[in-house]
RNA sequence: GGACAGUUAGCUCAGCUGGUAGAGCACCUGCUUGACGUGCAGGGGGUCAGGGGUUCGAGUCCCUUACUGUCCACCA
């Protein structure tokens, strides 16, 4: 037989299995066609060459999951990717270059992006490592990269397509501009922060008179690039200035003044400058009145060659000179602290500068109402529920999508420009001559937002556009498991690819769970550097103490705090089914044969009605995507029923004489033991894989071992409820004892007082062995001297501990008098609900009866703490 | 400005379709009880943020107020 070490040691335990699962493959499960199979799709985490903690959250919900999935039978699959193109992906590329002395341009688009794959790969590979580690069951032979050549045909033929149909256009646009990482990114990448900054109250010249216009701004120096000044049309301070001009000071160039209603007329003098090149709003009001677009700031944020004097100029810098040549010039009415929202790139967090710029978009329009359509029709449902209305917001009011990135390290668009006829040609394969003209074409420097690409990740991963067996048997996938704060970013954008490229929404459910912050609730960042490396962790307490910390107290779509507390109170509980796993192979016979007991006691028929109700709940808490809850109550049962009450009367049976006895108890323990691991092995693979396989008659692995079922011959009410009555005056007379400061080794004689004996004649071992009683006798009336005993009550039974020399009897009858004051509390208010007419009539029957039980177990105890009472004198 | 959460024991959080409040940690008292001190037994501690409503009955449903947080939008 195989033995457990005497101390539970989780990294080699740990290290040990996820070597054996990969050398065994045990990941190509089945495929039954009669069956649905079960699919999850699994973010691609990014390239940092190390998992973090909102990974190992992801990793983890998602591997339960499948795990779960896997044993009740299901095809389950899981397709690990580990990588896509991103801003964030290219500068760490850039940055590990740097250290060789080599920039990208140095190197040449060709030998950087052969660089950057083959550093790709070995993080991506690293990353799979870790997962392993985590105890991930992912199918990672089907790795997968986005940028690979499967993935890349999806993304030729989707933009293909998008293009043919007229979804994808090239267009000015105002897009926003990091100066710093020199690409556009899209909205959602921005992100706002509150700044102190200045509003610059200015006054433009009218033209032809001496009037001035008193406008405000908080970039003077877009100023150089104001084509017009706008009013809102049925302000009456203006309306004698529609139609004139003014002149731009410092430039002295004749700009129009329009109407239009997007101004505010309570906002500052009413009056805006507009500046196309440089502002979301004020380029629409350029294009509905026709005005010129000018460009006053280059790609790093400096002023233009237009700029006169000013060209070259870092924009902070230029505004500086600007307001002071203004003030010099009497142009400048005032300034006013002013505290604004500024964009600012997610990633480099340098302030975003709005620009126009040639891009490529993606009309969202319509896309989006079917994608909101599949959500609202329930085709996809968001666990918890409260996330659509996220989605929604979003899908409603998206604008078009940019999806040109200046990056090398993506996919490139596949659209090439023919200079000589200006034919713009959309091609899946790689185009030398005009399709037109014949003349040599130049493809697009651009890439594509890695988002376009992690869009398709349900069908490109399993081999979309080629209809591959795995596609027909896995799409649409059943659930995709991932953090709130990626709804608008991948998941709306999955569902709208899946239904426009495969018709089919591509998965299920939508469950979503939360962020989790470090232990004062702050985000996780690098720059505050409160980042917990999951490695860390698991190198401290293991992969299974993390992974059931990940779950348990946590509740769909909320987020949890982290703490090293909670990981180490997972790793006492590991630590605890390891020895009671270890006591109960120590008991084992060297020829153990698994087998149906003999004969199945009280206490024996009661852990197994326990763990009969276990199963069914745990079941039904997962199928509701309830992880957190499953988890805690299978810990709570082998903590707390299986380890507390069961092994202790076991040992009872295990040294008896009568070997049938001792093989029952066995028998109970090896088996309930195995469910429970079996329940648990979702959460804790590794510790469950290991005693699992440890056991006399285990299969080769628990991963692939049924999932239990709810089997109602397994329902023993009565002996159940006989049981809890000897437990209860167990922990009656353990409190009592406690409570008069005996010594637990004390043993002391009972005398039973009880209306039930059955249940406490069989038990009587477990009062022996729990309760310390030495001899114990039954009566159904106590004639004896109450005043001498000492009495604990429960409604069942009264057990009377004659311990004349203990007792103290004013201390004896303050006890009572305090459990009689608890006990008539609760009474009274049962009994107030009884006798309500409404409750009676009202609420539903098995909640009366109920009710009329507890109401009168609590007056049994009652009657009976008053005769203790009443005898104490 | 809009939306969505959260507010339950000292701390961190559970509490499914309404049926007399739970866990872990911390705290207090005992215990070298032959698996485990990463443990065992016992204990104290909560008007479930405030107010109102629906109901026989509300931590749970509705309204409202306050505070905290997140996301979205954004006026120069």
């Amino acid at each position: 037989m195989k033995e457990l070490a005497k101390i539970y040691d989780p990294s080699s335990v740990e290290d040990k299995h996820y070597r054996r699962w990969v050398e065994m493959d045990y990941f190509h499960t089945e495929r039954d066609p009669e069956k649905t199979p079960y699919t999850i799709v699994m973010p691609p985490p990014n390239i940092t060459g190390q998992l973090h903690m909102g990974h190992a959250m992801d990793e983890t919900w998602q591997d339960i999951l499948i795990r779960y999935k896997r044993m009740q039978g299901y095809a389950a699959l899981w397709v690990p990717g580990t990588d896509h193109a991103s801003i964030a992906t290219e500068a760490k590329i850039v940055a590990k270059m740097k250290e060789e002395g080599l920039t990208k341009q140095d190197l040449g688009r060709e030998k950087f992006l052969e660089r950057a794959w083959d550093w790709k790969k070995q993080y991506g590979g690293r990353i799979v490592e870790q997962l392993k580690k985590l105890g991930c069951s992912c199918d990672w032979k089907r790795e997968r990269f986005t940028m690979d050549e499967g993935c890349s045909k999806a993304v030729l033929k989707v933009f293909k397509r998008l293009y043919d149909e007229g979804l994808i256009y090239r267009g000015e646009r105002i897009i926003n501009w990091c100066p710093h990482c020199k690409t556009s990114i899209s909205d959602a990448e921005v992100e706002y922060e509150e700044q102190a900054g200045s509003f610059w109250h200015l006054k433009y010249p009218v033209a032809g008179s001496d009037e001035f216009v008193e406008l405000a701004t908080t970039r003077p120096e877009t100023m150089l690039g104001d084509t017009a000044i706008a009013v809102h049309p049925d302000d009456e301070r203006y309306t004698h200035l529609h139609g004139k001009s003014v002149i731009l000071p410092l430039v002295n160039r004749e700009i129009p003044i329009v109407c239009d209603s997007y101004v505010d007329r309570e906002f500052g003098t009413g009056v805006v400058k507009i500046t196309p090149a440089h502002d979301p709003n004020d380029f629409e009001v350029g294009v509905r009145h026709g005005l010129p677009i000018l460009k006053v700031l280059t790609d790093d944020a400096r002023m233009t060659e237009d700029c006169g004097k000013y060209a070259g100029m870092d924009r902070y810098v230029a505004r500086k000179a600007i307001v002071a040549d203004l003030e010099a010039g009497g142009y400048l009415a005032s300034v006013e602290p002013h505290s604004h929202n500024v964009g600012t790139c997610y990633r480099c967090g340098t302030t975003v500068e709005p620009m126009v710029s040639k891009q490529w978009f993606v009309k969202m329009l319509p896309l989006a109402g079917p994608a909101i359509e599949a959500v609202r029709d329930g085709r996809v449902k968001f666990v918890p529920e409260r996330f659509d209305k996220h989605y929604y917001n979003w899908m409603e009011n998206t604008r078009d999508w940019c999806i040109s990135r200046q990056l090398w390290w993506g996919h490139r668009i596949p659209a090439y420009y023919c200079d000589v006829c200006g034919e713009i040609s959309v091609s899946e394969t790689p185009l030398a001559a005009c399709p037109k003209c014949g003349a040599p074409v130049r493809r697009d420097e651009d890439t594509l937002d890695t988002w376009f690409s992690s869009a398709l990740w349900p069908f490109s991963t399993l081999g979309w556009p080629e209809q591959t067996e795995d596609l027909d048997y896995f799409y649409p996938t059943s659930t995709l498991v991932t953090g709130y704060d990626i709804i608008t970013f991948w998941v709306s954008r999955m569902i709208f690819s899946g239904l426009t490229y495969t018709d089919k929404a591509p998965f299920g459910t939508v469950l979503i769970h939360g962020l989790v912050r470090d232990a004062q609730g702050r985000k996780m960042s690098k720059s505050l550097g409160n980042g917990i490396d999951p490695l860390e962790i698991i190198d401290q307490y293991g992969a299974d103490a993390l992974r059931l910390t990940l779950v348990v107290g946590s509740t769909p779509g909320n987020d949890m705090r982290f703490s090293d507390e909670k990981v180490k109170a997972s790793r006492n509980f590991a630590n605890k089914l390891w020895n009671a796993a270890r006591f109960v192979m120590m008991n084992l016979p060297e020829d153990f044969a698994p087998g149906a007991p003999a004969s199945l006691t009280m206490a024996d028929k009661w852990v197994l009605s326990q763990l009969n109700t276990l199963v069914k709940s745990v079941t039904e808490n997962l199928d509701k995507f309830e992880l957190g809850l499953a988890a805690q109550k299978v810990q709570d049962f082998i903590w707390g029923v299986y380890c507390d009450w069961y092994i202790e009367i076991a040992k009872l049976r295990l040294g008896s004489e009568d070997a049938a006895e001792a093989d029952s108890a066995r028998q109970i323990l090896v088996s309930a033991l195995k469910t429970a691991l079996t329940l648990l092995h979702p959460f804790m693979p590794f510790i469950t894989e290991e005693i699992y396989t440890a056991l006399p008659g285990a299969s080769d692995t628990l991963m692939l071992e049924k999932w239990p079922e709810y089997d109602p011959e397994m329902d023993y009410a009565a002996e159940q409820e006989g049981f809890e009555k000897v437990m209860d005056l167990i922990k009656a007379v353990r409190t009592l004892r406690a409570d008069m400061g005996v010594h637990p080794a004390k043993r002391t004689t009972m005398i039973v007082e009880t209306a039930d004996k059955a249940p406490f004649e069989a038990g009587v071992a477990y009062l022996a062995k729990f309760a310390f009683a030495g001899e114990v006798t039954f009566t159904e009336r106590y004639e004896g001297d109450a005043k001498g005993a000492a009495q604990a009550v429960t409604h069942a039974a009264r057990a009377f501990i004659p311990m004349a020399e203990l007792i103290d009897k004013e201390k004896e009858q303050a006890r009572l008098a305090k459990e009689k004051e608890k006990c008539e509390k609760e009474l009274s208010s049962m009994a107030a609900k009884l006798a309500n007419e409404g409750f009676v009539s009202k609420a539903p029957a098995h909640i009366v009866e109920e009710m009329r039980q507890k109401h009168a177990a609590a007056a049994e105890k009652l009657a009976k703490i008053e005769q203790s009472l009443a005898a104490l004198g």
